[in-house]
DNA sequence: GGGATACTGAAGTAGTCACTTGACAATCCT
DNA sequence: AGGATTGTCAAGTGACTACTTCAGTATCCC
């Protein structure tokens, strides 16, 4: 009974910080550990930390402790969450109103619906 | 000369907010008037107005005001980046490391890159 | 004209966010 | 054993976020 339900909304959360964005760069080259991923960022490795929480949370990251280092990797699971909901509003995006309609709305936007 | 870049910072943080993906559902139905927004998502209107805002900046939503009236649709635009993003990353999430690599990277993180 | 409607702008507030520092714990290496 | 490495925990800080209130402005309609 470990498996979390899938939340949107923490992966938008996570992927709307720039460092974390960057964080899952390096990781999508291989597992690195938690100060070397500080590295190239000049954040502390504290901060590191806390971030690679917040992915794990969304299910973007995973970390695994072994021995004093932590190996950090890339989890598919929330990029899988994130692209299901893509999938399920495309539609929403992709729909032309018919010229009609546009022009309706237009007018009385309030009585369109 | 308007073309603003296509940038997936503002994208992921208008994305983030519950609140502003509701907005984002009901234009989905048609456009619609600030107010019209405001009224089932229990919030006032200047809240509404600031999410939009946001949502427009993102390049997700786009408003007109004709009168008294503010109509709001859906934009393309921002989804159509958003799309881009996933399919630059996808392979990211997709390759899976052979065997070898992954227990290599398991043992040595650090080395591994 | 004048009252109701639809929104705008400025300012304030409570809570969250990214990040830091500093003190600590565990592990590795010689 | 003992110093260096790697990470953790707790607390603090300044900036930002979502939201509010209140005082306007513009528009609509009788």
């Amino acid at each position: 009974m470990k498996r979390p339900k899938p939340n949107i909304d923490p992966i938008f959360h996570a992927l709307g910080d720039p460092t974390r964005r960057a964080i899952l760069d390096r990781l999508s080259r291989g597992p690195v550990s938690v100060s070397r991923l500080a590295e190239p960022l000049g954040i502390t490795v504290t901060a590191v930390a806390q971030h690679l929480h917040i992915l794990e949370d969304a299910g973007l990251a995973l970390t695994e402790k072994s021995g004093r280092v932590r190996s950090c990797r890339i989890e598919p699971a929330g990029f899988a969450v994130l692209e299901q909901w893509i999938r399920e509003h495309r539609t929403i995006w992709e729909r032309r109103l018919d010229r009609l309609d546009d022009v309706l709305a237009k007018r009385w936007p309030d009585k369109s619906r």
